[in-house]
DNA sequence: GAAATTAATATGTACATACATTACTACAAA
DNA sequence: TTTGTAGTAATGTATGTACATATTAATTTC
């Protein structure tokens, strides 16, 4: 069997359903708009209810990510390109999804003293050294994405970690450390010299800068982040109700 | 009993308990930190059963509007409360609580046929003709945003209208019609002739570009709103919690 | 051949039920 | 005072079942 679930897992069966959609929701043939198996022969072949998958199903229809309709089945959304604000993928997870493959062209790694704004924000002194990682990333020989991240001492970081890995996964996996809030900041800039340098643009050309603060379930400040996007390249979406 | 659902009445069972629970979310005291009552009671009280009721809650805690805690209860979440109502202040009002008067530069009224995307998200024909407002806005001598919105013929708008008015509060006021639920695009563009002309900016300038689609209650299309903001004026600002 | 009818098939709605998990409370033991 | 333990109250997980509804596809009727 392709795909299966493991009733012995201590992971809710409902998480298994939805893990195994996603991964489901990626592949390409999907992607083009073949539908999902229909819901009553998906349970049976999972051996879980019908109740447990559509619960599965709900929330990815909720995210936007599939779309059902009666008589018909489900199938995956390709209307969403662009990224939901409260979903809380990785950069990479979220481009997978889309099928657009990641290359990292540049990623640094080392320890600095922060600056007044910084320090304050983590609430530490400025004599403390944090782990400071920059990124370049883009699609084959593009890149449109320029990320500096700067991580919490609390968190027990080394610097020697697999930074290639999801960073959210890898937080969560070997520190026990959950990110669980983000304010961001979104505005346009012109490219400065550095910027430019990275995103290979012209000097002054626009890029969407997005700053990010990122918390812990104690609201305890984790990660500083920064990010400058080429224009055109990044579109946020933010969805919100009264 | 002040909550109750009308088992005869063919909008679905967890649809009306949704709507309850969004009016009781609504008042004042579970504003504060009330707890709601509890699913098992909640479930007994509206004489449905626990599974639908919590269907409607689900979908609620998936919006960001309610939290669960085990062993403790279900309550509105505080944060999505003030963020979420400051998203919805109009621009006037978010401009005047930071202590910026607003000047319009120009207003510009007309009907116009819609295009293909616009006629789309309107669900109607492209002979029908749609009223299009134009706005400059800014401090001073210096405009910074550059708006163009669309209404819906279903409004009930003349084109005579004052619309120096807060626009959300005529469209209340005097259409009776309630903006809900907006979608939002943001990025980052480089201005052409007619944004760099607007803002007084020279072409090819970084602008924050912010596309707007308004629903009412029933998620009807209600407004198409295209802002360009001029760099470094405008920050956008997002929290989200997982 | 066109229009109306019927059947089939997918999701949609709704219930009753059971046990698991989490986290708070209170009380007892060390 | 701290630590352990049992009780309890809330949400969390999961199943089986039944019928409703919408939409497409096939069939019959005119």
């Amino acid at each position: 069997m392709k795909y299966s679930i493991d009733h012995k897992s201590p992971i809710p069966l409902h998480i298994q359903a939805e893990e195994l959609l996603r991964s489901m929701i990626a592949e390409e043939e999907f992607q083009n708009g073949k539908l999902l198996p229909n819901e009553v022969d998906l349970a049976k072949v999972l051996a879980i209810s019908r109740t447990t998958l559509r619960q599965a199903i709900n929330k990815l229809v909720f995210e936007g990510l599939l779309i059902r309709k009666k008589r018909t089945g489900t199938k995956v959304n390709q209307a969403t390109v662009s990224s939901k604000s409260n979903n809380w993928l990785s950069f990479s997870q979220e481009m997978k999804l889309r099928g657009i493959t990641i290359k990292n062209f540049e990623l640094h790694v080392t320890w600095v003293y922060p600056d007044e704004i910084l320090a304050n924000f983590f609430e530490i002194k400025t004599d403390r050294k944090v782990l400071k990682m920059e990124r370049v990333r883009g699609r084959s020989d593009e890149p449109f994405v320029y990320f500096i991240s700067y991580f919490h001492p609390r968190i027990g970081l080394t610097g020697d970690e697999d930074f290639k890995r999801p960073l959210y996964e890898l937080l969560e996996m070997e520190y026990s450390t959950v990110a669980t809030l983000s304010k961001e900041e979104i505005s346009a800039h012109a490219a400065d010299d550095i910027i430019a340098n990275k995103l290979r643009i012209t000097n002054g050309s626009p890029v969407l800068f997005r700053k990010r603060f990122v918390f812990d379930q104690g609201e305890r400040p984790l990660e500083y982040n920064l990010g400058y996007y080429k224009a055109d390249s990044f579109v946020y979406t933010v969805e919100s109700r009264r």
